[in-house]
RNA sequence: GGGCCUAUAGCUCAGUCGGUAGAGCAACGGACUUUUAAUCCGUGGGUCGACAGUUCGAGCCUGUCUGGGCCCA
């Protein structure tokens, strides 16, 4: 006190006036022996108990029933001599409190009204009741404090911007519903995938997150370092690889459900960590695994909704029910330009194409690549209603099995829905000297300066010569899964998606 | 990668022609025993994202950088 000293948080002095009067409201309560962040507080039900208890009380009424009872305060009324307050918890159930001076004296009441706060945490103890308005209540004959909130909440009336919710997401679910609900609408879909392969009797495995080298899949990794091993390790970008070593051993439906990560841009369709479904079914094929995702989608559909029409955030219905359309890639393609396209037209040909629609066309696509980017120009704005799109090029489907009829087609599908993809399915490539060639092309155009290209993995190809099943796999991606149910953006659908840190 | 928009009080946002920084909620002091975003009276709160430039003078104009959003590829 005699001394200078320095605040034990630097610039402490400078708070802004807010956050100071909380601080030494804190200090305060501490002086006169009050603990602001007490080990327990009485608690006898929740808010959400009182309320489904009494859902029929008359208004004005006591119930004679004592409780106590917590809950952050969002809202105050204090008048001189009966207070309000509303309590919310945790799913966003709210009860009034009230505190009178006849109940609780002045001394309490006084204290009440100094020490408590917008956004402290409180257990309060009375008799339920409902107010001269109808209001269920709990009229306090005591309250404690069950931790002091050293910030202000924001204004409960106007939405945070859109960063401050991503920044302060713990902010965001206690003030906002939906991100409330958000938050519940992932596990509940996440239980849906899971019953749904459970039914058919799919085992989920879980297989390397850190790998000695990534596959699965064409993407930029992210790359890590072993110290005791001394060596590069990389983030997976794709589980594959080991799903299908757990079909050689003869698990024979398998499926993951968890974290890739991608070293590449995020949007609002992109997030470089995001969860991901990938499934393998032995003796089936990509006709069986398309039926398999249609009862994955309707069946998170219906744990959600109750329907397998889906309401979007904005009001808008998307019906995600019935057989879904199913259209050939190459057919949409010639549709699109007018002149017919095969998997077999020269990469020249399409060029002219490509350049008559105004495409912007990078030099390194192969033909492949370059009658996808053709696909989506012309027929993405389509793909609304869940849609497979069957019959890819082989080129680019290193993992894929050749189409039975088509020549240059694989049996590959990619399922549209919202105008963007939501999953893939294969019949899977299973011999082991197709699959090697498939992977050293891979590897030459790695060499060639590719960053996505594939690397050769020799362990995946020596599990492949012992003999994997004729199979059917498919990837889903989660957080897209959660958009096309929801129509929200990625980053909502995922708690705390990855921010630049805040500058000081 | 390219383009457009954006950053101002704890929160959400105004800020005109370049001339002393504004509102609502929140906060602080006071009144009020049935409020529901309580009401009424009064008060305080700002490094206008950062740096540079133009100017007598910059929240505003210019440039660079940083964060965020949207669109295109």
């Amino acid at each position: 006190m005699s001394q200078e000293q320095t605040p034990a948080v630097p610039g402490e002095d400078d708070l802004p006036e807010q956050l100071r009067i909380r601080r030494e409201k804190r200090a305060g309560l501490i002086e006169r022996g009050v603990e602001p962040y007490p080990v327990s507080v009485l608690r006898t039900a929740s808010l959400a108990d009182i309320r489904a208890k009494y859902a029929t009380l008359e208004t004005d009424s006591t119930t004679g029933d004592i409780q106590s009872l917590t809950g952050r305060v969002i809202f105050k009324r204090d008048t001189g001599k009966l207070c309000f307050a509303t309590l919310r918890e945790g799913d966003g159930t709210e009860l009034q409190a009230m505190l009178s001076l006849d109940k609780v004296g002045q001394e309490v009441l006084d204290s009440w009204k100094s020490d408590i706060d917008l956004g402290d945490i409180v257990s309060v103890t009375g008799e339920i009741i409902t107010s001269k308005r109808g209001e269920l209540s709990i009229l306090a004959s005591s309250y404690s404090i069950a931790a002091k909130s050293l910030r202000p909440l924001p204004n409960d009336h106007k939405p945070m911007s859109e960063e401050t919710r991503v920044r302060m997401r713990y902010v965001d679910l206690i003030v906002r519903d939906e991100a409330r609900s958000n938050a519940r609408l992932r596990p509940a879909v996440m239980r849906s995938l899971r019953e749904t392969f459970h039914q058919q009797n799919f085992v989920e495995v879980e297989t390397p997150m850190l790998q000695v080298m990534h596959g699965g899949a064409a993407a930029r990794p992210f790359k890590s370092f072993s110290n005791a091993y001394d060596m590069d390790l990389f983030l997976r970008i794709a589980p594959e690889l080991f799903l299908k070593r757990c079909v050689v051993g003869g698990i024979e439906r398998v499926f993951e459900i968890n974290r890739n990560f991608r070293n590449e841009g995020a949007d609002s369709s992109h997030s470089p960590e995001f969860a991901m479904i990938e499934c393998y079914q032995a003796y089936g094929d990509w006709r069986s695994i398309a039926d398999l995702t249609r009862a994955l989608v309707q069946n998170a559909a219906m744990a959600i909704s109750g329907s397998h029409v889906v309401t979007h955030h904005d009001g808008r219905q998307a019906d995600l029910g019935g057989k879904w359309r199913e259209i050939s890639l190459y057919d949409a393609i010639t549709e699109g330009v007018g002149e017919s396209v095969t998997a077999l037209t020269p990469l020249e040909d399409l060029m002219k194409i490509a350049t008559k629609l105004g495409m912007k066309i990078d030099p390194k696509w192969i033909t492949g690549k370059l009658a996808e980017e053709i696909f989506e120009h012309v027929a993405k704005d389509q793909l609304i209603a869940p849609t497979f799109v069957m019959g890819f090029p082989i080129d680019t489907s290193p993992l894929v099995r050749a189409h039975r009829e088509l020549p240059g087609v694989a049996e590959k599908w990619d399922l549209y829905v919202d105008g963007f993809e939501l999953a893939t399915g294969y019949s899977e490539l299973i011999d082991p000297v197709v699959q090697r060639e498939r992977l050293i092309e891979q590897a030459t155009l790695g060499a060639k300066g590719d960053l996505e290209a594939m690397q050769v993995d020799e362990d995946f190809l020596r599990a492949m010569e012992f003999a994997m099943p004729p199979t059917g796999g498919m990837g889903m991606g989660v957080d897209r899964l959660l958009m096309a149910l929801t129509g929200l953006g990625i980053r909502e659908t995922i708690l705390f998606p990855l921010v630049k840190p805040e500058v000081e």
